[in-house]
DNA sequence: TATGAATGAGTGTTCATTCAT
DNA sequence: TATGAATGAACACTCATTCAT
């Protein structure tokens, strides 16, 4: 039952808003009352805290899979966390889109843990750019921070258009997205 | 007294969001009553479709400047799209988070209309990706609708972390993602 | 209507008590809705401080009156304080009982509040039975804080059982309790 | 284990009052869960009336075993009732506490059970003073019904300011009482 | 003896909106 | 142009109680 409230918490979360739904909303669609949501949750932000962190704790595990894998190179590694984060909007898009849109309804608290396991995130990226840089994969005169932020732009952003199902493939993205971020736009005539 | 309201509901909803901000909240700060406010807007939606409109009515008028110079070539005239929405940030920053944010609290038929605008801004900037690669000036291969949301990833997503009184200036955001987008970060070894 | 409000609450906080008493009951009474409340009060228990603060200061204001009077000996402050005590429970009987009983929904705030206006009237009491000893109008080895707290008791106590239009008229139960109170209840054969 | 409910309730009661105790707090404290307190008490008011019940039948069982003291003079036995009223707020202060104030929760019915037993206490005390001014210990002229109110201001009254952990003793506060209820705080001169 | 899931009526509070003045 | 009193629907949350196991 918890899992099932927590499923269809996101599903409602993501399709009408955080503020927008009302426990009532929530509890009509699985036909119980709501006594029994907050029989399972203590509030409505503990609910919202339970989603984001099982989003961003999974994130992280498989992020760090990524990064230990010795054999691949930094290119490699930055295309696959670009595929992570990517493919996460096809796998869990409305727990993805609900995690990046409701975050400001937490608690300051819950918003400080969340957002430290964001930048953890976000500082592992940076940390295989400026890898990849030193070993020569990458243009030696590059802004890792400011790179990284370009990377989860593209992928976080996607969120907002991206639709899984679409004429467009997740797998075709990465590539466009990942042939974009490495290799520019511009004809080179060499 | 009309443009102090629209301002000040800007300040606020950028700040708590638009469900949180209450009219009290904005009429508080006026030091005028509520009725007042509604002398002048005939709902919280309109007020917000208000805000809405200057500032994609803004946007459209500038993007269409810059498509008419004819002396600049097509990747002059992206780099100047871009600098002109990281830009916007930077000026209009609050009204920005709050044009990408609440528009979901809109009507049905006002986020209609605010999406068709949405989409010109978007189409705009393919048609020159679709004249840069006709030209010889960027690669022959890209999917021109999909490097469009890459452009708009790079821009939009910045108004989630770049602050314009932060270390980094506006106009080298724009220098570096123009490059990042330009040239890739890949080293090449010709 | 505020003024309504309160006397209504009043009523109802001493027939039912402050928790089981909702905002509902009170603005069904008034036929008026819980919005109007909300528009008086910002809270429920702002409404209950309103009421602690009106009947406190009230009696403080009447207390000092008392000992102001230079002409009375202590014995008739200490009688005409009795009367005071003993007459607000028949005038404003229902207001008396709630300040007596609810004080600790209030606020730990506005608790410390109502305690020290409280005291402030103790205090008064234990001053005048000093002087009183001093005078040698009053038993020299009495306890003032006990004998205050004795008086306190027979004059706040009677909330519980004196009902104003019952059989004992207030101006006898404050004769009888002076009497008891100066003279003691035993058969003195002298 | 229906013992260790009612005390831990009481404590409670005392502490939160009746309403602000839930009975998941009861059930917190014992570390065991709802299902088993609805297993001991058919109802929150059920649980109420035991402790109103254990409190007022002792109170009167120990209360005739003063009057039924043959050797005893009137105002002996009146100092013995005043000592046993006292000395219970020291030796079961809580559950006297909780008797004094939270008899209104209890239905309409067992109001009436309650108040009838309370009463008992009530006129046993008038009696024994009818008997003292029958037999010439106390003045003649008082009414004895308002002088037994008077007792029970004094004793019952008690319990909202007098903590027997403090400076003073409850044996004190016993004597001082009586004082002032057998020989009032006017100097006689004679 | 005890549990734990579920109920449903109720609570205080918020707030966009209306409207006579 | 602006006010201020009033509305009413909604909201998050509480809690005594039930009952199958």
């Amino acid at each position: 039952m918890k899992k099932k409230m927590t499923e269809k918490s996101i599903e409602l979360f993501e399709k009408k808003g955080f503020t927008q739904t009302s426990i009532q909303d929530i509890v009509d669609e699985l036909e119980v009352t709501k006594g029994t949501f907050y029989y399972y949750f203590s509030s409505k932000e503990q609910l919202l805290m339970a989603i984001h962190l099982e989003y961003i704790d999974d994130l992280l595990e498989r992020q760090e899979k990524i990064l230990k894998a010795e054999s691949s190179s930094s290119v490699e590694k930055i295309r696959n966390i670009i595929a992570l984060l990517i493919h996460d909007i096809q796998d869990k898009g409305p727990s993805g889109r609900v995690f990046f849109r409701e975050i400001r309804h937490l608690s300051d608290e819950n918003i400080r843990i969340i957002k430290q396991k964001r930048n953890q995130v976000r500082l592992n990226i940076e940390k295989v750019i400026r890898t990849g840089m030193d070993s020569g994969e990458l243009r030696p005169n590059l802004k890792p921070d400011i790179i990284t932020f370009a990377i989860l732009s593209l992928t976080n952003y996607s969120y907002q258009w991206f639709k899984p199902d679409g004429e467009i493939l997740s797998d075709e993205l990465v590539q466009i997205y990942a042939d974009v971020i490495f290799n520019g736009i511009i004809e080179k005539n060499d």
